[in-house]
RNA sequence: GCGCCCCUAGCUCAAUGGAUAGAGCAUCUGACUACGGAUCAGAAGGUUGGGGGUUCGAGUCCCUCGGGGCGCGCCA
């Protein structure tokens, strides 16, 4: 039995018990239930708190509506019984085969178990990473990289359709600087002031006068765009061919310089549109010379200037044309995961929703992570401790890489130790989780050269305190998929597969699928053998959700 | 000064308003002539930064104080 179903016999029972005294029955939902897994395991295979929930507003002793309760939970097939405990808890124990039953289902569906369709017909952009194209990836955009693709799998296997995209900032005068730095190196002229500092800076200036002899007798302008062009391209690649190997997937790579460019027969460029477009939604208003939006009708602590009075577009001009370009591709909710040196945009950002007339606080989400610190130092070039993602990945795998910034939340301070993570130890929680899984493969080898079939499934036999935790683990996992999606946690599912791994090995240690010696094979090894497959089925399902492999052998 | 985020075991971090706050690492003690020990069993480790409040119940929600991070341009 699946806890879903539990928790829908759990509804009925509680509605008649509300109608037999009269109460109103109808306002009581599925959220009411708190169906949940008890931390202590004498509490039961699942405990609800509905009765102390419900006692107020019935106006009855929580533990007398508990009372009423137990007497119709226990009628319920497959419940082999209901204890009242403390203030008004209701502890449930499953007979066996109702529990196991719940092995079948997940072979049966397969990588499908755990999806479900709770954001069905939810179409979602996510922007994430989005690193001006003037330099590597550093650990913070690693940090965002892995969240945010896992994010995207999460809500993906919730129902939503999701597309995940990186924005270019490639219009701006960071690039120009990029362009002087790089032509500064390949000339062999004293660096420019601001430049980007770095080796690779020097290597793009060489390879662009080895590639390009002609640079140095073109004029200075000239010279500067195509330099800045050429790196430009390089450092796009490197930053795709990096993400790549990461194994972070978008959909789109969106430039900015889409959003200046006019129409091919002259028509007005995406943010002359954009401008026009709000302020014939009545936000925008004329002053000291610039044009500006009224930002502060949607909580913002200042208006915002979207021209200058020189004539020159903001920034914020190319996020309100990016946000209406996501708007008019049909998408109805807009994510940014933005790193917390940013989190000051958030109220314009949603300001811009407002104006463009959506929702601010349902059709757009900002979600701020936190920085990630170097032994309690922050990370900044003139501190010389940057890390970039390619040197993560070759100290780590993308594997260990990958887990170790997804198992925890957003807006979690993290602190790395640069030492620890370039000894590459087995300390990190991915490989137990894939061992564990490697580890069900190990199992089925052994079944098979001992004559352990899959024939038959008979839950019944399933009796085993480490299987009956098994089980109950392995029911989660759905809730725990759509949890992660709307909360936008995907922290979650790796916390879980660490929960489930421990129960597979503390059941390995226990629990024999290959008899010893020469003892028959019985019904409850092959049970054993459908249960081990079952958890190596939602091992590798859900790693899949974060991106790391699920090794068949470690 | 204003705003957002954070403060949990020695360290890195979990925990829908639920029962005795949990893992990993580090420390200590055990377990293979049993499906690979990258495993398992156990010990020790806590005033959840301090103080108030809300309620059947608070690490979680509210107020306040302290500490840390980040942000407050007609920059990008």
């Amino acid at each position: 039995m699946e806890p879903a179903q539990l928790a829908e016999s759990l509804l009925a029972v509680v509605r008649s018990a509300l109608e037999r005294r009269g109460a109103d029955s109808a306002g009581v939902s599925l959220d009411d239930i708190a169906l949940e897994r008890p931390r202590n395991r004498d509490h039961g295979d699942w405990a609800t708190s509905v009765a102390l929930k419900l006692a107020k507003r019935v106006g009855v002793p929580p533990r007398e509506l508990a009372a009423e309760l137990q007497s119709g939970l226990a009628a319920v097939d497959g419940v082999a019984s209901v204890e009242i405990a403390g203030p008004g808890f209701l502890n449930i124990r499953l007979d066996a085969a109702a529990a196991g039953s719940l092995v079948a289902t997940i072979l049966e569906h397969a990588e499908n178990y755990g999806t479900s369709q709770t954001l069905a017909g939810q179409s979602i952009n996510l922007e994430f990473v989005s690193a001006n194209p003037t330099g590597p990836l550093h650990i913070g955009h690693t940090r965002w990289a892995a969240l945010g693709d896992s994010l995207a799998r999460v809500l993906s296997a919730a129902g939503a359709e999701v597309t995940s995209e990186f924005y270019i900032n490639d219009a701006g005068a960071q690039l120009d600087v990029f362009g002087e730095s790089v032509l500064a190196a390949a000339l062999g002229e004293p660096a420019p002031e601001n430049a980007y500092p770095g080796q690779y800076i020097a290597d793009f200036g060489a390879r662009a006068l080895a590639e390009h002899p002609e640079l140095a007798t073109m004029s200075r302008a000239d010279a500067v765009t195509a330099v800045r062009e050429l790196a430009y391209g390089w450092q796009l690649g490197e930053i795709q061919q990096s993400l790549a190997e990461f194994n972070v997937h978008f959909d789109v790579w969106f430039s900015e310089r889409e959003l200046h460019a006019a129409g091919e027969n002259g028509t007005a460029s995406p943010i002359d549109q954009a401008v026009d477009r709000l302020r014939a939604q009545g936000h925008v208003f004329d002053e000291d010379g610039a044009v500006w939006v009224r930002t502060t009708d949607f909580g913002d602590d200042k208006d915002r200037v979207i021209r200058r009075a020189n004539g020159v577009y903001t920034y914020f001009a190319a996020d309100a044309a990016y946000y209406l370009s996501k708007r008019d591709r049909g998408f109805g909710l807009t994510i940014y995961l933005l790193g917390a040196d940013h989190h000051g945009y958030v109220h314009r950002l949603k300001a811009l929703a407002g104006a463009a007339g959506d929702d601010p606080e349902r059709d757009i989400e900002v979600l701020i992570g936190q920085l990630v610190s170097i032994n309690g130092a922050r990370l900044s070039k003139r501190a010389g401790n940057i890390i970039e993602l390619d040197d993560l990945r070759a100290w780590l795998g993308t594997d260990a890489l990958r887990y170790s910034l997804a198992r925890y939340p957003a807006d979690s301070p993290l602190t790395l130790d640069p030492e620890l993570l370039r000894k590459r130890s087995n300390d990190n929680p991915v490989f137990y989780v894939q061992y564990a899984h490697a580890r069900t493969h190990q199992v089925a080898r052994n079944a098979a050269a001992s004559g352990v079939e899959r024939a038959d499934f008979e839950a019944s036999t399933l009796v085993d305190e480490t299987e009956s935790v098994l089980l109950g683990v392995l029911a989660e996992f759905p809730r725990v998929v759509a949890q992660a999606a709307e909360l936008r946690e995907p922290h979650r599912v790796a916390r879980y597969l660490e929960q489930l791994a421990a129960a597979y090995h503390r059941w390995y240690d226990t629990c024999r699928v290959t008899p010893q010696g020469d003892d028959p094979i019985e019904a409850v090894h092959r049970a054993r053998l459908h249960l081990s497959d079952a958890a190596g089925q939602v091992l590798r399902t859900g790693l899949g959700l974060i991106g790391v492999s699920a090794p068949e052998r470690m």
